[in-house]
DNA sequence: TAAACATATGAATATGTGTTCATATGTTAA
DNA sequence: TTAACATATGAACACATATTCATATGTTTA
C-alpha cells in the first residue's frame, strides 16, 4: 500500500461518527470495550468492529488484562490530528 | 450540526484518494480545474464534483479569475493535518 | 450575439461500508 | 471442567457515496 493509500485509510477510519467518538473516549485514557459500549449505547458487536476498523489502521493500539481488552490510542500523533480538525472547524463559519 | 459531526465530515472529506490527491497538489499552491484535471487524470466532471465537497466541509476554497476557477486550502490547519497524517503513517509498520 | 472555452450539476449506477444477528473464541471463577 | 463473563467475527442487509453521462451555467473572444 502507498502512502497516499495509508494516509487516506487514516482519514476514512476518523471518519465515522462511532469510530470518531472511540478516539475521543480514548484521549482521557484507555478503556476497555465494555466501558465503550456503555459509553457510546451502542450494541457490543458495533464496536468491536469499528475497534477492529481503527486498530487495523494504526490509530489505536490493544493489550488484554486478564478477561478484558483495553485500548488506547496508538502514539501521540493522533491527538494532533483530532486536536488540529476541531481547532479547524471551531475556526469556520 | 454538531462539533463533533463537522470534524467527522472533516476526516470523511479528506478520506477519498481523489480528493487527498487534490488537497496535496493545492498544498504547492493553488490550482484551477483543468490542471487538476490533468494532473490527476480524471475526467472534469468527477474533479468538480469531488472540489465542490472540500469546498463544502471548509477544506478549501475557489476565487475565479476570468473564464478559470482557482482552487487553493481554506487555511493552513489543513495542511498541518495532512502533514500531520503522513508523519503518522510513516513512523508505522 | 454566436461560438468557444471553463466549470458546475442532476440522475443513474456500481461499489463501499456500518450495523445487526448469530455464534465463536478466549479467560477466569466455581 | 463446566459455567459465566468479555470480546471477536462472519454473513446479510440497508444505506452512503464516487464516477459517468448528459447537459446546464458562466465567461471571454471573434
Amino acid at each position: 500500500m502507498n502512502s497516499l493509500d495509508k494516509s487516506v485509510n487514516i482519514f476514512k477510519a476518523l471518519g465515522d461518527n462511532t469510530r470518531l467518538k472511540i478516539v475521543e473516549a480514548l484521549m482521557s485514557g484507555e478503556a476497555n470495550v465494555n466501558s465503550l459500549v456503555g459509553l457510546l449505547g451502542m450494541t457490543q458487536s458495533a464496536i468491536s468492529h469499528q475497534l477492529k476498523i481503527l486498530k487495523l489502521n494504526g490509530i489505536i493500539k490493544s493489550e488484554r488484562k486478564g478477561k478484558e481488552v483495553y485500548y488506547s490510542l496508538d502514539d501521540s500523533h493522533i491527538e494532533t490530528i483530532v486536536k488540529t480538525v476541531i481547532e479547524h472547524t471551531s475556526h469556520s463559519k
